[in-house]
RNA sequence: CGGGGCGUAGCGCAGCCCGGCUAGCGCGCUUGCUUCGGGAGCAAGAGGCCGUGGGUUCAAAUCCCACCGCCCCGACCA
């Protein structure tokens, strides 16, 4: 049995192989900040993808883009109570603008600002005041704003990608006459990233509603998309929230209503985070490494040429004939994209860097698939094994279509993953086994999403964390999961009227 | 911030208990030759303030103290 190019394996040590899946695919470092990353260049082409994407999925909704300060001042965030509360513990704070030689030939702060400024955790207080300062009248709504940002959130443990002090996102923010327009505002941009996880990610999720107790600082309503990670723990991978007229009424964005009487503006906010990269990893990656899905891939079809010594008998330009084939056929829209790795190593090597990248085709092109007009295909989401020949030309036809098999292919292998490890469960004990791992002392995968009925009282939701680890994910909204059904509290036995989402969570 | 573990070559580690020649090993790197449908073989090289500071000692990677950093588990979190 051929090894496998991570070590360890997924059924090994999970939090490791993920660790090592980043580093053998290249997508990022530790950086010589704490819990701060290096996002290389392999990564940062991935997550430019996602950005280019869902930014045009909100340009499609009615969004502008535009750019808010990296620093807010203290008094800002003191405006909004429970906000404060929520984002005091872990807040960069800026209390110097010059450093002087120190006495030992170091530098040292000096020239202490009269009003720290704090790093943005999350920038609802900032954008406000701009808000307040815009809204004079209805007719001023809505505003439907949305930034690319860097925000820094001071975190005791970080891990690549899925948790950094510093991270890089987009947050939505948008400004609404009515109440029910920005409800509507709320649940139509977690469509959209509902949308943007299944059809472009391959990730599937579960939408629904946050507790009381997982909800935004400051927010009337959260609501989430949770994913299943292949160690069967939720991440939640995008949020959006209905803030009411909190934010408004701490900002100060009034407005002259239709009526003539002076209103609140009714708010939303809504974000993902290079955290998708680590939902991404952690549902495709196999024990060879990253699978990227074809929609976000970096790039589509790698050509390795196998070149005899010096001699290249022509593969190199047979190879560059290929790929100019290739790069006038679309792909989701897109001309698809393509390299030739013609670095001068082991040609394994060479293989084995695509693979662990998990580029979604690598194309083996040698002598004598030049004499065959053929060309030898690994389709990434396959194995090693089942690697084949093939006609250059039907090879070329059919790339588009074979992208979007292994597209498909993700998203049903992530579905199925899913839906095996969701269970229905109504007893105590059977929900208390399905979160045990059988092995205490080094735990093994186990459990995944539990659709259990909760009595909705805050105690049950943090004995069941305290006990097991188990966090509601979410109330969910799909209709089939969330159609109100009555039942007893997984926990305390109470009347319930629905069933909700517990599972471990990253 | 609590509990545990670890800092030795670019990476992964051994050596430390029981102090003692020139600090090793694997991978990677450089050069040469050989190989060539596959993560190559042989040979020759380069590369270390053994985390930092102090102490004990004739002698410290090794023992003692302090500090710094990293990882895991908890509390907190996108």
């Amino acid at each position: 049995m051929a090894e496998s190019a991570i070590s360890p394996r997924r059924n090994e040590n999970y939090p490791e192989w993920y660790q090592q899946v980043i580093r053998a695919a290249d997508l990022a470092e530790n950086s010589p900040v704490r819990g701060c990353m290096v996002i290389k260049p392999w990564g940062y082409a991935l997550w430019e993808n996602v950005q280019a994407c869902l930014d045009s999925l909100f340009k499609e909704t009615g969004h502008v883009n535009a750019y808010f300060p990296l620093f807010i001042p203290l008094s800002f965030l003191e405006k909004e109570a429970e906000h404060v509360e929520g984002f005091a513990k872990e807040c960069a704070v800026v209390t110097h603008h010059r450093l002087e030689a120190g006495p030992d030939g170091g530098l040292i702060p000096s020239g202490r600002l009269d009003e720290p400024l704090v790093v943005r955790p999350t920038s609802e207080t900032i954008i406000g005041a701009s808000y307040a300062k815009w809204v004079q009248s209805y007719r001023d709504l809505p505003i439907l704003i949305n930034q690319w940002a860097n925000v820094v959130r001071w975190e005791m443990r970080t891990r690549l990608f899925l948790r950094t002090t510093e991270f890089l996102w987009q947050e939505g923010h948008t400004a609404h006459e009515t109440r029910q327009e920005a409800w509507d505002e709320t649940l139509r941009m977690l469509d959209v990233y509902r949308r943007f996880a299944e059809e472009w990610m391959a990730v599937p999720v579960v939408t629904g509603e946050k507790t009381a107790v997982e909800r935004f600082p400051g927010a009337l309503n959260t609501f989430s998309i949770e994913a299943m990670m292949q160690d069967r723990k939720a991440l939640q991978s995008g949020t959006s929230h209905f803030l009411g007229q909190n934010f408004a009424r701490a900002s100060g964005i009034r407005f002259l209503s239709r009526n003539g009487v002076e209103d609140l503006a009714w708010t939303t906010s809504w974000g993902v985070s290079t955290r998708l990269i680590g939902g991404l990893i952690m549902v495709h990656g196999d024990d060879d490494g990253m699978i990227m899905p074809p929609r976000l891939s970096p790039s589509h079809v790698v050509l390795l040429p196998i070149v005899r010594g010096e001699k290249d008998g022509g593969v190199a330009a047979y190879c560059r004939e290929i790929a100019e084939q290739l790069r006038r056929q679309t792909c989701f829209g897109k001309n698809l994209q393509v390299v030739i790795d013609e670095r001068d190593i082991n040609a394994g090597e060479k293989s084995w860097s695509w693979i662990k990248k998990g580029i979604p085709v690598i194309v083996e092109i040698g002598p004598r698939d030049l004499q065959n007009h053929s060309v030898f295909v690994h389709r990434r989401d396959r194995s090693r094994r089942e690697r084949y020949s093939q006609g250059k030309d039907a090879f070329v036809s059919s790339m588009p279509s074979l992208l979007k098999e292994i597209q498909d292919n993700l998203l049903e292998r992530a579905k199925s993953f899913m839906d095996d490890h969701t269970k229905r469960i109504d007893g105590k004990k059977e929900f208390e086994d399905f979160f045990t791992p059988k092995n205490t002392d080094k735990p093994e995968i186990h459990g995944g999403f539990s659709l259990s009925h909760w009595c909705g009282n805050d105690s049950c939701e943090k004995e069941v964390n305290d006990r097991l680890g188990v966090s509601i994910r979410c109330i969910p909204l799909q209709p089939g999961d969330a159609a109100p059904e009555p039942g007893a509290c997984i926990w305390c036995g109470k009347k319930s009227l629905r069933r909700v989402l517990f599972a471990k969570a990253y």
